[in-house]
DNA sequence: AGGAAACTGATAATGATTATCAATAATAGT
DNA sequence: ACTATTATTGATAATCATTATCAGTTTCCT
């Protein structure tokens, strides 16, 4: 949380109370992945007068310092989680069936990154998603 | 394009001329990444009065069924690309410079699937994006 | 050919995100 | 603490991609 304001510094940021309670609200929902609308309920129980504008602002902020990912899991609108410190983001795997999120810890993309870099490519972050039926699912068949 | 036309049969969707000139601006851009308006476009050249409803419907239609692929590359509207036949979608590697779009062929991802299944899952299909400055953009710097 | 069912284009509606702008609040320097 | 500068805010309107509606048309099976 400490370097998050020191980051918010960094890139002239002022850290107003808006600010702080939509980070509240990301580091009380550690795991999950929320809506803008889900954000502005959830920091409006903290903060009633916060506005959407100001959700969406404070959300692109974030991610773009690296507080925050930004996904979109095929349903038209962005979800927001916080960052694993200092590493690529985790993976997921989407069952097409219930839409349940589950995260993948282990990385495993070497070989291809490998392959990449070596062709010149500088890489920043990647993006992985499984679409794949959960056992839960699997067993109602 | 033969497999194609059963596939539709399939699923009981009729072939119009509409859809039979969607598909040829698909296959006539094979490799490219084609918004729903490029499409409209492009299929206009070959039917003038073919309407963008018609275009979003069949290629949802054509993606439900397999015969393309739909992307989000985060600039907040779908992309369309005709599918490899009988694999999974290949990856992609996204410039955050200049925005260029390069293909990967290989997988890969075995071992990262294995670790999947081995929980349970039944894996349909994967979508996999890495952000990475092109060997081009590096050189500008 | 005949008829059920699928399809079409024009248009309106939706829904997420972004832009605008006047009022307010956060910071840096005194 | 006071002030000037500059960033931020909330309300609202605007945008833009995608979907829904619906009456008229076309496909395709028998
Ligand atoms: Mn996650
Ligand atoms: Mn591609
Ligand atoms: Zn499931
Ligand atoms: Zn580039």
């Amino acid at each position: 949380m400490n370097s998050i304001k020191e980051k918010l510094k960094d890139s002239n940021y002022r850290i107003t109370g808006q600010r702080a309670a939509i980070l509240e609200v990301m580091m009380d929902n550690q795991g999950k992945h929320l809506s803008a609308e889900e954000v502005l309920y959830k920091a409006r129980e903290k903060m009633p007068n916060i506005g959407m504008a100001t959700v969406y602002r404070t959300l692109d902020k974030l991610a773009s310092i690296e507080v925050l990912y930004k996904t979109m899991f095929d349903e038209g609108r962005y979800r927001y989680e916080l960052c694993d410190e200092g590493m690529h983001q985790h993976h997921h795997i989407i069952c097409p069936s219930c839409g349940n999120i589950t995260e993948m810890e282990d990385d495993l993309l070497n070989s291809l990154e490998q392959k990449i870099e070596s062709k010149g490519y500088e890489i920043i972050d990647h993006d992985l998603k499984f679409y794949a039926y959960c056992p839960e699912c699997r067993n109602k068949e």
